[in-house]
DNA sequence: TGGAAATTACGCACCTTTTCGTAACCATGG
DNA sequence: CCATGGTTACGAAAAGGTGCGTAATTTCCA
């Protein structure tokens, strides 16, 4: 991942949403919350590796760009609730298409193309 | 911007792809090279911001990953072209898509949300 | 019945690892 | 001395992991 993408050096909208989804738990937990709403919990064991505070830090990155929506539930223990946004929702596909080009990118060309219609799947 | 992305956590390609485009400088010489043939000075000159350390090292990533091919043609000065391959040609509309997506995060939607979060609906 | 422990979703301090900017330098031929 | 296409060393900054703490309710268990 990326760099430090503090800072923009362009007003390009390619920049501002590489600034969002660049890194490696962006697009893993839009993957994950692809399925419905899921709790802080349920992420954690769908990732183990990530750490809480990670989890933490980019699930509100995802807030407050508009791709993610996170609901408390007052009580104890709290609980709260994560799903995409409709802007979250519109943006799945986009990144399902950059993996699908990914594994094309060896290939010779346009030509042979014969492809199982496939989900982009996340061996664990 | 991004997470150290030296690893991987997953086999999902991404990820994989994640890894190659995360980060300020990537998909801003994407952007760049999609007129055509470019040299190391005409990116530097693109984008006044990035040093020539920076420049050489995502060259390089992105000539690995198969998205840039780079032509040395010899004597004095030495001459370096950089263009895009074919499969570098199939990522510019996937990224300029991220761009237009990016526009349209803070729209509201196809359809009208109205609903004030509330309780009742436990997740699965 | 009372006390201990588990639970959830983090925040914080501390420390290591990775990333990236700065500046200087290089080789060559014109 | 200039331009080209870099490379190297250095150091600051950012990213990211670990461990600890927390709140109020519920559940466990002798």
């Amino acid at each position: 991942m990326g760099p430090a993408m503090k800072t923009l050096v362009s007003r390009c909208p390619i920049e501002e949403a590489m600034q969002v989804l660049s890194g490696r738990w962006p697009t893993l937990l839009l993957y994950y919350l692809k399925d419905g709403t899921k709790r802080f919990s349920d992420l954690q064991r769908d990732n183990p590796t990530i750490s809480p505070k990670m989890l933490a830090l980019e699930l509100r990155k995802l807030e407050s760009a508009g791709i993610v929506q996170r609901t408390e539930f007052g009580g104890y223990p709290l609980r709260v609730d994560y799903l995409l946004t409709p802007a979250g929702l519109r943006l799945v596909p986009l990144i399902d298409a950059l993996g699908a080009w990914w594994e094309g990118v060896a290939e010779p060309g346009p030509a042979a193309a014969a492809g199982v219609p496939q989900d982009g799947a996340p061996a664990r």
